[in-house]
Formats: structure tokens, C-alpha cells, sequence
RNA sequence: GGAGGGAUGGCUGAGUGGUCGAAAGCGCUCGCCUCGAAAGCGAGUGGGCCCGCAAGGGUCUCGCGGGUUCGAAUCCCGCUCCCUCCGCCA
């Protein structure tokens, strides 16, 4: 693995690709720093400019030197005696001095892209502007708030007493914020991640079992790292055979198949009639969770590990087009709730809740009736280039190559989602109706208990 | 885990210190030929960065990182990945 402790603001040693628009944040820098403002980000974009006019030039005096050496590496097999001898001491002292212009260099593009590597997607216009998720706004709503004429319990007193759900001995097997889905438990979840990968894959979605770890390069690529979101993924590691001691391996545990199935075309220039690849990522993905101790500790919303269905889309640098296939997302998330028959609602992100990623963020939230409110179950991003200039992939449109576009969008994840489905489609007496549309993927079975 | 062999352009593959960004072939693009196609012939054909309105010029790039050297695809060190055989294994 590479060290990074001595490392202020860890850099890939992959190629070095600018990760945001250069020409565009030198013409336009106040665009940027508004939208770090508004993203709640503290980046010295001023410092940053500097340090771009210095890189610039430094460069020339750089390559003048490496253009000199060249010259003379053509000159000196074709020399002799006295002339030759004068060269090679002179180009001694060239190359001296232009390892000495080459380390300043190197120096100042780790900086200028440790830098490039916190600065946050300009939001569209139609963001709401705000420091948190207060600010967020209601796009819409679907569906009926469900009634019960008993007194309905929740999903932990349902999977508990129907023995589909097991939270006591999964917390002496793996700790806090795990579980064990049991017999129709296990068997509810199969069929609703079935019903939805078979969904998309109607639609011509290609389908994703993609690797569930990932290297740092991966996470830098999709934007997850560096930055807050590293304490919320796990390292992968063992023993070291000859120390004896523990070490990281460079492999994290995806939070989300987004970072392995967006890293998919990493460092390649696809076909513009290819475009959009529309992808569904279907994967376990784990989370630490670290930092919301106390929060939604009860029962199957706020755990290490669940499962998703993951739309990922990668198509053309046109804003229109990308836009229409975040509707066509949302919509296959909104058609999934809508066959469950599940009440949700569709919020707009705020600057300050929504990544420094995102262009564009919309999450669905369900209703959940033993919160008495709607809790997040998707998430669709719009990214611009964001992800595509980390992770270099472009296309070629016929005269340039540009950067793609990418999405994504929760389909469905569980078992967040069979808090609703359990909680509403229950009984007076305690068994649950299986919803008509998961039905084929439980043999036909109809109930869960009685 | 043991033993060996590799990594070169879209692909196959040559190249073991200097005019090598890299032979040759394939593929692709354009043109000629043709009623049209194939074949044949001719030309072209990676990407990043810097300067430039452009034309163009410079520079980097032969898995990744470092070293030796005036000069590295080529030599040395470390790493990653891939392949073959043996062992183990879901």
C-alpha cells in the first residue's frame, strides 16, 4: 500500500489529469468560490491561482532545459575527442540543474492537485441554497399515508415475533448495527432486490456483480475520497507473515456499487454511440457509521451492511441529456415504490446537504410509520464531469475527446426498505401480506407468519 | 505456499544504452480503381501538458515508483498486475 502518513492531503500516483475545468475556474473563479461557500467548503482559491501562473511558469523553463539535453543526446554519439568531452561536462551541469527544476515542479503539482482534489462541482441553479439538510425542498409526493384499525407495530416488534428478524444474537456476532434476516425475512429481501434488478434489466439496464472492494484510487475517482467520507469506509487488511503485525491492504469495502461500477471504464475513451451506458450495480455495500452514535439505533435503518440496487450512468457532456436521465433514474426508483404501493416523497438537496460532487441531488424519502415520517431510502446525483475527469473517462465525439457525464441512483436498498413494506402491509393479527409484485419471487407465497 | 515466464501504440509483435514515439503485420479513416462490393494501390492513423488566434513548435508517455548515466523501452532496486506448472482450497 502506498504510505500516506506524512502525506497532508493524500494524491493517487495516477496520471495527472486535471481534475476540474482549469480554463474554466481561471475565467471564472468566482462561480467556484461560490459554490465551495455555499457547499460549506473552505478552499483558498486565490492561493490556488498562484500556484496554477507558477506551475505555468515553471513548465517552459522545464522543458527548455529537457529540449537542450535532447538536442545534445543527438550531437554526442557523433562527437569525439575534445568536442565531446566539452559537451558531456557541460550537459553534466544541465541535467544537474534541471533535476533540481523538475523536483521544484513536482513539488508544486502535488500541491496543485491535492488542492483540485477538494474543489466541489457548481450546483445548478435550481439548488436551493442553504448550509444543511433544513434547507432541503419538497419536489413532490406520491401515495396515500396508510391507515391501521389496530394499534400497528414496527418492524423490529413484527420481525422479532415472526422470527424473520434477529437483532440480539446478530449484535453478539458482529456487534452494534448489524442483523439477521431469517427464513421469510432472508426470503423477502431476495425477492424485493430480485424485483427491482429484473426492473431495470427490462428496461435494458445492464446488470453489475461488481468487485465489493476497491482501491483508494476508486474512491478518489468517484469523489468519496480524500475528505470526510474515508471514516465511513472500511480498510481491508491481515497479518503481515514476517512482522506479525496488522497492515491495511489497498482495498476498502465499497459503500456503494457506484465506486466500482463508475471505476468500470477508468482511464478510457469510449465509443460516442455507446453513450449512455446505463448500469445497475447490484451489491452488498458497508458503511462504519462512525460518528452517529445514538442515531436511528433501532432496528434495520441505520446499519453497517445492507444491500442495493444501483443505477449508474455514463453519457455525453450535455447537460439536457444528462438531465433527462435523471428523470428516466428517479422514475425506475419512483415505478419500484410506486408497484409496492409504498408512500414517499421527492426532496431537492440543498448546497450544504448534497456533496461537493453533485451538481444536481434529489433523494427519495419513504414513509416509515413507526418513525412517523419519511426516511431516506435513494439517492440521485447528477456529477457533471466531476467523477469522469478524476476517473479519465472520456469519449470521442468525432473531432475531440471530451469527459462523460455521470449519475446515480439508489433502486432500491435493503433492508432500510423493508421497514415500510413489513410496517404497512401488516395485519391485525400480526402476519405480514406479501406486496402482489414480490410475490413471483417467493414461490406465490401471499403471507408471512400465521 | 513452491518454481518459472511476462507487461511495448486499437490488436499481434520487433526492439538489450544514443537520429526510437518506437519496425512489421492486422485493424481503422480518406482517396484511386469499380455499376457496386471485395481484392489491389496510395496517403493517413494514440494520449497528456506548455507556448500559440491558428498553422505549428516544445515536452512527457514502452505496467507503476525510484536509481545509475550527458543520454534509459533497453541497465539496477522496490511495487503492482498477468500467465504456466506443482501444492492447497470455496
Amino acid at each position: 500500500m502506498v504510505p500516506r502518513e506524512n502525506v497532508e492531503i493524500y494524491c493517487s500516483p495516477a496520471t495527472l489529469v486535471a481534475m476540474i475545468d482549469l480554463n474554466d475556474l481561471r475565467e471564472n473563479p468566482k462561480a467556484y468560490k461560490k459554490a465551495a461557500k455555499d457547499k460549506n467548503l473552505t478552499i483558498d482559491f486565490d492561493a490556488f491561482l498562484k500556484l496554477d501562473d507558477k506551475r505555468k511558469e515553471l513548465i517552459p523553463a522545464v522543458e527548455d532545459k529537457r529540449a537542450k539535453q535532447n538536442e545534445a543526446s543527438k550531437q554526442i554519439p557523433n562527437l569525439k575527442g575534445k568536442e565531446k568531452e566539452e559537451l558531456l561536462s557541460e550537459m553534466k551541469v544541465l541535467s544537474a540543474d534541471l533535476k533540481k527544476a523538475e523536483g521544484a515542479l513536482k513539488e508544486i503539482e502535488v500541491e496543485w492537485k491535492s488542492m483540485q482534489l477538494m474543489m466541489p462541482s457548481i450546483p445548478l441553479d435550481r439548488v436551493p441554497i442553504g448550509p444543511d439538510e433544513k434547507s432541503n425542498t419538497e419536489e413532490s409526493t406520491w401515495g396515500d399515508m396508510p391507515t391501521f384499525d389496530f394499534k400497528p407495530k414496527d418492524h423490529v416488534e413484527l420481525g422479532e415475533s415472526l422470527d424473520i428478524i434477529d437483532l440480539p444474537r446478530a449484535a453478539n456476532v458482529s456487534g452494534s448495527r448489524s442483523y439477521f434476516l431469517k427464513g421469510d425475512g432472508a426470503r423477502l429481501q431476495q425477492a424485493v432486490m430480485r424485483y427491482t434488478a429484473d426492473h431495470l434489466h427490462a428496461k435494458g439496464w445492464t446488470l453489475f456483480c461488481p468487485p465489493l472492494m476497491a482501491t483508494y484510487e476508486c474512491f478518489e475517482g468517484t469523489g468519496f475520497f480524500p475528505g470526510a467520507d474515508e471514516n465511513q469506509i472500511y480498510v481491508v487488511g491481515g497479518k503481515n507473515e514476517k512482522s506479525g503485525e496488522m497492515e491495511s491492504d489497498d482495498l476498502h469495502l465499497i459503500g456503494t456499487s457506484e465506486v466500482t461500477v463508475c471505476s468500470y471504464h477508468k482511464g478510457e475513451i469510449l465509443k460516442e454511440k455507446e453513450l449512455p451506458k446505463r448500469y445497475a450495480g447490484y451489491s452488498a455495500c458497508f458503511r462504519r457509521e462512525a460518528g452517529t452514535y445514538g442515531k436511528d439505533t433501532k432496528g434495520l435503518y441505520r446499519v453497517h451492511q445492507f444491500e442495493k440496487v444501483e443505477q449508474v450512468v455514463l453519457c455525453r457532456a450535455d447537460q439536457d441529456e444528462a438531465l433527462k436521465i435523471f428523470e428516466e433514474m428517479r422514475t425506475n426508483a419512483e415505478e419500484v415504490l410506486q408497484s409496492l404501493n409504498l408512500p414517499y416523497r421527492v426532496m431537492n438537496l440543498s448546497t450544504g446537504d448534497s456533496g461537493k460532487s453533485k451538481v444536481f441531488q434529489q433523494d427519495i424519502e419513504t414513509w416509515m410509520p413507526s418513525r412517523d415520517s419519511y426516511g431516506e431510502t435513494h439517492s440521485c446525483s447528477y456529477l457533471g464531469d466531476f467523477q469522469a475527469r478524476r476517473l479519465n473517462i472520456r469519449y470521442d465525439d468525432g473531432a475531440v475527446k471530451k469527459f462523460c457525464h455521470t449519475l446515480n441512483n439508489t433502486c432500491i436498498a435493503s433492508p432500510r426498505i423493508l421497514i415500510p413494506i413489513l410496517e404497512q402491509y401488516q395485519n391485525a393479527d400480526g402476519t405480514i401480506t406479501v406486496p402482489e409484485v414480490l410475490r413471483p419471487y417467493m414461490g406465490g407465497q401471499e403471507k408471512i407468519g400465521g
